[in-house]
Formats: structure tokens, C-alpha cells, sequence
RNA sequence: AGGGGUGUAGUUCAAUGGUAGAACGACGGUCUCCAAAACCGUUGAUGUGGGUUCAAUUCCUACCACCCCGG
């Protein structure tokens, strides 16, 4: 049966590399599962590959939306799939590059996110506390109340609007699903020890704003909706505090680097806790020596569920 | 080498003559549509030495460090 090739991992360990050699090699197409590179205006900031390092690899799912647009996960479900039927259809291997684990997952998993389901919630329980919210949410789906922490508020309201809105609890809809790989896939995981990593994150940031970051963000704070997604972007929001004064330059920077280095670990978590990766340390292997692997995994039939 | 001030967690700040709190950080974790988001848990401190006291981080004192003034 087909199957397809998951690159994940943390950032900055050269995920977008590691896709195009694998992808020359075994006639591989690659589509973007990163919740930001999906932005056509985004590129500096989200480290997007650019067009002549493509190399002629076809590149799928990228610069899709403009930051005036809402985009979620759901939408992406939606499109990724379909593109993997039609590159399996070419007799292609779809080759899936990215950060975001809820969209990797969401794909790759039957996930439901019922089109049905509208989340006005949030206006409408606006003046409620979370202790409040939490409480109506016992009342609906005690289930789902139990999963969730009374703090997290986005969530509590979510689970509020999918039973307001189509009758049945999360949990019910949760309970429709299979909770198993829809496609087969071998999932890779990149990483590297700590050290490493940091360095490679601070030295990317610092590249970045020596290609113009700064004129980047500033253009589509501009144009973007105010709650747009874009706007929660690492390497964009921070911004925000700076071009208002709050803080320098030096203190943007050094945010930023923060907040890549946390956002990495929790990557790091994510793939590790829902995924069955073959992790490998960009420390250890180069890579060509990852893509060998990978392709020796790849035709000894090998998956991960 | 005069005067004044400040020393509490990695950082910024609380508090008290009777078990030293927070925020941020760091570390770990959760995950079914704002996911580069949201949320949870853990960690860790009274500069040093004396003195007063049943008890000192708190009061006194010497030292050390840092800051300000010495127009």
C-alpha cells in the first residue's frame, strides 16, 4: 500500500533540507505541515523554503492564504488530504514537512472537526469566569469536563460550542472516531541535544533580521486582521511591544530566541508523546546519512503506528 | 579614601522578631479547528562573621559587594 513519509521534529534542525534530498531520491512531493508557511506573506519569520531551493521538488500547501484570511486546522485537514490522494495518484510519495503536531495529527488521523460547530461562544460567555464556564461545561459533557482543565479556557469554551451547536458532546463525536492512522506513514523526528539546538536557534533568528524581518512584520502588522493567526506567530507578535516602544531591539531579539526555544520543546513533546517516531539527532547523523535510513525503512516496508 | 543607600530564588520585586511569597525564567508535561496557540506541574533565595533574644531574614555590629553624592 502507499505510504507516506511524516518529517517533523523541532525547528531550526533542517527539516526543509532533509525533505528535498529525500524527495530527489525517491520521487517525493512535498506538502507543508506548518501552520504559519502556510501565509503567502509570511517568509523571513517562519523560515519558509524559497523558491530556487525548491530544486524542482514539487512544494504543496504553501503561501495557500494571505494573512487577511482566518485559516485553522480544520481547513487543513481538508486540503492536505486531498493533495495526498492526488500525489498518490501520480505514483508519487507525498512527503509531509512540518512543526505543527495537530496538523500533522488531524491529517493523519480520522479527526472530525464538524463544519456544524460555530464558536460564537466566546462572545457570548464572555462576562463568565472560567470557574463558570467550567461548571456549564459539567453540566454538558462531564467527560470532556474531566480532560480539560478548568484554566484552559479556550478549550472549555470549544467543548461548550460543539454541544451547543450540534446537540452531542465532544465526547460523543470523540467516541465516533477510530483513533487510528488513516494512511500508513513513517514518521521522522529530527532533533538535536540541547546545545546544538539553542545555537542553531539563536543563529537563525540573527539571520533573519539581517534579511529583513523587521520590514517583513512591519508590512503585515498592517494588514493583517488583529486577530488574525498570523499575529500569534513567533517572531511576529513580539514585535508588537517593540514597534509600540515597550521594549528594544536587543529585548526583541532575545524574546524571540526564547520563545523558538520553548516552542522547540514543546515539539519536542508533542511528536514524541503522539506520534511513533524514529527520532534522529542531526548531532549524530549528517544528512545524507538520514535520507539512506529513511529510504532503507521506506522499501524494507517499514511504518510506524 | 568623606557622606548616604542597597544586599532575599537565575532575574525583578514582596513580607515578617515565630515554617520566607509572587511574577518572570529554567525544567517537565497535556493536546481533536486561533496550535508558532492555550493550559498544567516542578524547581529554587535571606552576602559573610559576630552580638542581643527562647527565637534574627528582620534589631545591633564588623567585614565584603554594588549603587548614588562628593555640584
Amino acid at each position: 500500500m502507499s505510504k507516506i513519509i511524516v518529517i517533523g521534529g523541532q525547528t531550526a534542525t533542517g527539516k526543509t533540507k532533509l525533505a528535498i534530498e529525500l524527495a530527489k531520491q525517491i520521487n517525493g512531493s512535498i506538502i507543508n505541515g506548518d501552520s504559519m508557511q502556510v501565509y503567502k506573506e509570511m517568509n523571513i519569520g517562519t523560515a519558509k523554503i524559497k523558491e530556487v531551493e525548491k530544486e524542482g521538488v514539487p512544494h504543496y500547501l504553501f503561501d495557500i492564504v494571505s494573512v487577511k484570511e482566518s485559516f485553522s486546522v480544520a481547513e487543513y485537514k481538508d486540503l492536505a488530504t486531498k493533495k495526498i490522494n492526488e500525489i498518490f495518484e501520480q505514483k508519487r510519495v507525498p512527503i509531509i514537512v512540518g512543526g505543527t503536531g495537530l496538523y500533522l495529527r488531524s491529517v493523519l488521523y480520522d479527526y472530525d472537526f464538524n463544519k456544524e460547530v460555530s464558536n460564537d461562544s466566546s462572545t457570548k460567555y464572555k462576562d463568565k469566569t472560567n470557574q463558570e464556564l467550567y461548571d456549564i461545561l459539567k453540566k454538558y459533557d462531564l467527560d470532556s469536563a474531566l480532560q480539560i482543565h478548568p484554566n484552559n479556557r479556550k478549550r472549555v469554551l470549544r467543548a461548550i460550542s460543539i454541544y451547543e451547536s450540534s446537540g452531542k458532546t465532544k465526547s460523543y463525536w470523540l467516541s465516533k472516531q477510530k483513533h487510528k492512522l488513516v494512511f500508513d506513514c513513517l514518521f521522522i523526528g529530527l532533533t538535536a541535544d540541547r546545545k546544538t539546538l539553542y545555537n542553531s536557534i539563536n543563529k537563525r533568528v540573527d539571520e533573519m533580521f539581517v534579511a529583513g524581518l523587521e520590514k517583513e512584520v512591519h508590512e503585515i502588522i498592517k494588514s493583517a486582521s488583529p486577530n488574525s493567526t498570523c499575529l500569534q506567530a513567533i517572531g511576529y507578535k513580539e514585535f508588537i511591544p517593540y514597534f509600540s516602544g515597550l521594549i528594544n531591539k536587543e529585548q526583541l531579539v532575545e524574546l524571540i530566541k526564547k520563545n523558538t526555544r520553548r516552542y522547540a520543546k514543546r515539539q519536542y513533546t508533542f511528536f514524541n508523546n503522539q506520534f511513533k517516531v524514529t527520532w534522529y539527532d542531526t548531532n549524530v547523523y549528517t544528512t545524507t546519512d538520514i535520507v539512506s535510513k529513511i529510504i532503507a525503512d521506506f522499501e524494507g516496508g517499514k511504518k510506524n503506528d
